[in-house]
DNA sequence: ATTAGCACTCACTCCACTCGAGTGCTAAAT
DNA sequence: ATTTAGCACTCGAGTGGAGTGAGTGCTAAT
């Protein structure tokens, strides 16, 4: 479709304009030693290469910029395999490797040398762990009916609710009912407490339990938020949008920081989310959200025991340094995925 | 110290300023029919004002802006006491009566709240409970010797940490390790867990466990963080400064959202904490953080159980509009003392 | 003590002008 | 048939002066 040319000279062109952040023009590539080229040839193939639709031209008299179809095309085609840094590798898995002692940590960390590696502003998805298991249930009463009800589940994570018992229910009967709950849930995924086991076990206790609603106001109060920090976002390094030249005009940055700022209920889970294995990569329309037309989300996704359950993005502007950052993402993401599993590892029973 | 007519155009130019974000001049000021001065005659008292360090003059041929200590004086004698808005109040307290089942929720929540309220950024400071008491210890094995150690106070929070046990370590003894625990720390104030208890837990268990190391790690862990999320820092609307005239510029902004991101780590506990009660206005300069110099933070304290447990402030421009602020600012923290007041009753024991 | 009048200041806007980087096109050179 | 040199053209950015208007300070009259 293009010629070796061509293609040259698209990549030049990003490339330069990734670094300077200003068009470029045809002398510039021209005294770019690796071509021997003039500068009237290399214009004869911007023009060619403006009418196919890769470079843009801001007016008349400037030089070109990529367009988001020249991105697209240099991503998929011209991009040189950067080989990975392995002492960098190295660095950062012993930077998971330290004591972080809440899963929380781990991922919101995560979030904040993302985006120092990187000098964007990076987006972690906290671990959807969807096949957890409840493994213990417990009521600790505290003063007068009030009772800190704790659920554990199989990988270690601990949620609690403070509930309100009933007045006249007895230690005997909390005893029972704690009991009954933890033979019927044990091993049962968190998933499906809302759902099956919650009629199933709704109608035996209240065939067993006097005070069957306190059981049940319970088991709603964890099946209703599906599991503190999962599901959280994690954004590191959003101040570094403010360095790239295209947000430095307040009302062009303002509505993706307050995107950032409002991270769970904007939407940016979506943003980051990835289908596939792999490093995706959405440059300017081909993001839904139409806040990010002028961005580019490149995003992993990283796993747990095999399955993927969250990912991690870094947010830039189109011109964005796109061999640095999808390695960068490449080496964390697996960092990531390492740290997860050995923090899992052994949990499973 | 000023006349009765100082103290009126100063009043009123900061009330205008306040408004228009703009320098207030003499006919400006004339207009106003409250005085029926010419512009003159106020430009006089003006100069007299600039010469008493209460006004700024932008540049020669511009009108006056107060002064930090302008704005002081305003704020120490010239602020029109408002009544409070009874049914706003009575709608906030509602909105606290809803049912937030994570202290945490109820501060991240205020935050977000008070900062709608003000059209400021708002800055909350999660509960410091400090008296707080261990009500019980808990220790949920889950797989291959790894357990969840779990730590309920009397005020119902729950910490957990995920701790490794030794190899050969029985059942029995984690047990009686547990019961020691609970029985020497039970009504124990968090504040000395690491401190005198440990040393004398530390021989008791000594003599008594085969195994103490383990538990001493355990306790070790529990008294390295203080709680989770007391101390936390929680910032809302942190977007609303790209809304002031004074911060349109981006090298303007970036220092002020760059210490609002990490929050917690950059000092903001220092800059919301108040001494005293009552409401606490720290304007320009009198804040001793530099980034703080063009800013006017306005903060008080809530309470629980009497005593003073974390607080809320509002960071603005020193143009701020001081009476509708602090006005506010004394309902939320009232409100926010009533529903930790709420969480708290009963559950002291 | 207050005010009217007036000269003065200074930021801001508009406009004409220049400068220079960059282009497209054409004709010559390879 | 490419490539290149040359040249006219475009357009944004920067410069500098004129004009405008809001505002001041000072002086003299009320």
């Amino acid at each position: 479709m293009l010629t070796p040319r061509q293609q040259m000279i698209l990549s030049a062109i990003v490339e330069n304009y990734v670094r300077s952040a200003e068009p470029v023009g045809s002398r510039t590539l021209s005294k770019n030693q690796d071509f021997h080229l003039s500068p009237a040839t290399i214009r004869n193939e911007m023009a060619d290469l403006e009418e196919l639709g890769f470079l843009d031209q801001p007016h008349t008299s400037a030089g070109r910029i990529p367009s988001q179809k020249g991105y697209r095309y240099y991503v998929d085609n011209l991009q040189p395999s950067l080989d990975l840094d392995s002492s960098a590798v190295r660095a950062l898995r012993e930077l998971f490797r330290q004591r972080m002692d809440e899963m929380e940590r781990v991922v919101q960390q995560t979030s904040i040398v993302l985006s120092h590696l990187t000098q964007y502003t990076a987006i972690v998805l906290g671990p959807q762990v969807n096949n957890e298991k409840i493994h213990h249930i417990q009521l600790i009463p505290i003063g007068h009916n009030k009772a800190v009800a704790i659920l554990v589940t199989d990988t270690g994570r601990v949620s609690n609710r403070q509930v309100q018992l009933s007045d006249d229910i007895s230690s005997e009967e909390v005893a029972r009912m704690v009991e009954l709950m933890n033979h019927r849930l044990h091993g049962v995924p968190m998933t499906r407490l809302k759902s099956s086991v919650y009629r199933e076990l709704a109608t035996e206790m209240a065939s067993t339990l006097e005070h069957y609603e306190d059981a049940i106001s319970l088991l709603d109060e964890f099946g209703r938020v599906p599991g503190e920090d999962s599901g959280r976002v994690y954004v590191g390094g959003a101040m570094q949008m403010l360095d790239q030249p295209e947000f430095r005009d307040v009302d062009k940055v303002r509505p993706l920081l307050e995107m950032l700022e409002k991270a769970e209920s904007s939407g940016l889970q979506r943003v980051v989310t990835v289908d596939g294995p792999g490093i995706q990569v959405r440059i300017g329309m081909e993001n839904d959200n139409p806040t990010l037309q002028d961005c580019t989300v490149i995003s992993a996704a990283y796993t747990a025991g095999g399955q993927p359950v969250g990912s991690l993005g870094i947010i830039g502007p189109t011109r964005m340094n796109y061999g640095r950052v999808i390695q960068i993402l490449d080496m964390v993401s697996q960092a990531l995925t390492v740290a997860m599993n050995e923090r899992m590892h052994g949990n499973s029973g």
